[in-house]
DNA sequence: CACCTCAATGCAATCGATTACAGCTGAGTT
DNA sequence: AACTCAGCTGTAATCGATTGCATTGAGGTG
């Protein structure tokens, strides 16, 4: 299918192959004359290079892979947006793999990624543990940035936001709201965002005083349906706290609608927080409270990452490095203003 | 950074390369103590076939593109999740593009899919009419199926819903519930998806004697706040119909939450649909009455297509296929019940 | 005029896997 | 014993672009 070919346009213009690729390549020198005929040739002919030949002989093939977790997470496919948006500044394309939240699958993803020689890998790893092998392995051929999640005990960059000030800011805002109590909704602790969240959860409410019941820390997974789920269970044996901490969005959406079903009003009697800032979080009923994080800024540094890693190459891999963003609260209605009512003091 | 290549391979197994190649891809015949020794080898140096170098040799890299108008919308992104789960059968990758809804950076991601030796190419074109250069031209190269929308004019082939049979229902049950005005809110008519749905609206409104305000056709793009604007202009300028039929999910979203900000309470006095069934549809405060494409069946669809096309190669090009599957209607609370309230009749 | 410099260009090797063709070996045939 | 043939295995060409090295020739210098 792939029809014109270098020599195709060498012949036509009447030089040799080599000519051809300096003209199009644009390195070494070449007559002004000459160059006019090649390109000639080349737009008659309608040439465009065989990216899997050029790929093969230089060993770089400008395309860096992606591997998330699960592609129907609104909070990744905002952050594959701005991947490929940083990514097309330096000329480089995003090949993106879905893992569907299986280390095994995440495994293939990565082998196969190495396999097309892409130049370097994002990846935010499903699996807290059961991904280490994979990317530690994938890391020892390739430059790879770890984003957002990251697997316990690899020395690789990272690149993600500080859970724990995230969730002391959280805790702040609904301990001013009134909240005395609460309780924690997250995912199993399998991979490292809820491990992180629920610590600066767990630390802030001591710290506070705020009351957390042992059986009132519910791990799911990161869906709406948990989130309604672990509602649901919470009525069931004992009730609701004042307030319901996210480990993200989904889950928020899905616990608020819950308490909404079952007749608790929110904000008035259960405050509910979400963590990401997806899109719907603002169109929810009412809009909730969420941490934002600040997309742009960490694809841009992960890309950085790559690039830099890419020209130290196996020599001076120097101590990896681990940026850490710095969130922002995003107040919505799912919470309440900062005078915590009287009655409740 | 690729290290063990095929001739590592072979000498440590003392035996040439061509043997281990035919061990390796399974052709040819070799004695089984050959293989495997030749195995043992591979194993030993951790091998793995360099996608490239094969793909340069065999033109084929078991690989599809897809190219889609905007990853962040939730409906593209199920459609190339079920896409990726049916190619996944097929051992083959997809490769992924997003065109930022721009036919400039859709030719790009066409253009640089094709140089990519992609097998086949999966595309649902951003423009009715500016996609169609790249689309056409892309067509001619490499096996191409369009999804979901298409490009006028062109001769490729398609798979999607039948946009009008499924509006005809989405009257249909407006009429039931009671519904005598309506308006339409989609995007301008630079794609297909809303033609056809609003060629589909306008001819069964008219059969039922729905009424049909000529500036209450409303056309902006595909997203939440397109549906909010929309809803507040309809408002400011003379009031709203009994129901307002939106081309897709996020505008009805955005139609909804402006309904109930402005007072008006949906359904009892506006009925509103969408298109699609996005997951947050069912999440929406009222939960939103759309109609759900059959994204699994549209995606082996189009996988079928491709892998049909990919063996007919230039040769006998039959007629392309236009395949139209039938859309189900999803009632949800932002409607009325089939029997319309007897005060509106 | 002999000799040197340097820009322009071509030749041919290279990246790694695949495969047509040829060569070899040994079992089976006559 | 000579011959056939199938089954293995190796040699080398190939895919298309890039690039180190060699070659050419124009222009410059003493």
């Amino acid at each position: 299918m792939q029809r014109v070919t270098i020599a195709q346009v060498a012949e036509r213009a009447g030089v040799s192959t080599a000519t051809v690729s300096r003209v199009l390549s644009r390195r070494g020198q070449v007559s002004a004359a000459v160059e006019r005929k090649v390109r000639r040739a080349a737009d008659d002919l309608g040439y465009q290079v065989n990216v899997i030949a050029r790929a093969l002989r230089n060993s770089r093939t400008d395309t860096v892979g992606m591997v998330v977790p699960s592609i129907t997470n609104p909070f990744f496919t905002s952050l594959v947006e701005s991947v490929e948006h940083a990514l097309g500044k330096e000329g480089k394309e995003l090949f993106l793999c879905d893992a569907r939240s299986d280390p095994r699958i995440e495994a293939r993803r990565l082998a196969s990624l190495a396999a097309r020689n892409v130049d370097g890998i994002i990846v935010s790893p499903s699996h807290g543990v059961d991904s280490r092998p994979a990317v530690q392995q994938t890391a020892d051929r390739l430059p790879l940035v770890q984003l957002d999640r990251f697997v316990d005990g690899t020395t690789t960059d990272w690149v993600g936001v500080d859970d724990v000030a995230a969730m002391r800011q959280v805790m702040d805002h609904l301990h001013d709201g009134g909240a005395r109590s609460a309780a924690f909704i997250g995912s199993l602790m399998t991979h490292s965002s809820t491990e992180q969240r629920f610590a600066g959860f767990r630390r802030r409410a001591e710290e506070l005083g705020i009351e957390v019941k042992p059986d009132q820390v519910l791990l799911g997974d990161y869906s709406v349906e948990w989130g309604e789920a672990a509602v649901a269970r919470l009525i069931a044996e004992g009730g609701l706290p004042d307030a319901l901490v996210c480990a993200d969005d989904l889950i928020a959406l899905g616990a608020t609608r819950a308490c909404r079903a079952h007749g608790f009003a929110v904000p008035q009697q259960v405050q509910v927080t979400g963590y990401d800032d997806i899109e719907f979080s603002r169109l929810a009923e009412p809009a909730l409270t969420t941490v934002h994080q600040p997309r742009d800024r960490i694809a841009a540094e992960a890309v950085r990452l790559l690039a830099a890693a890419s020209l130290a190459k196996d020599a001076e891999r120097g101590p990896h490095a681990r940026i850490s963003l710095v969130p922002t609260l995003v107040v919505r209605d799912s919470t309440r203003a900062a005078q915590a009512p009287p009655d409740r003091v």
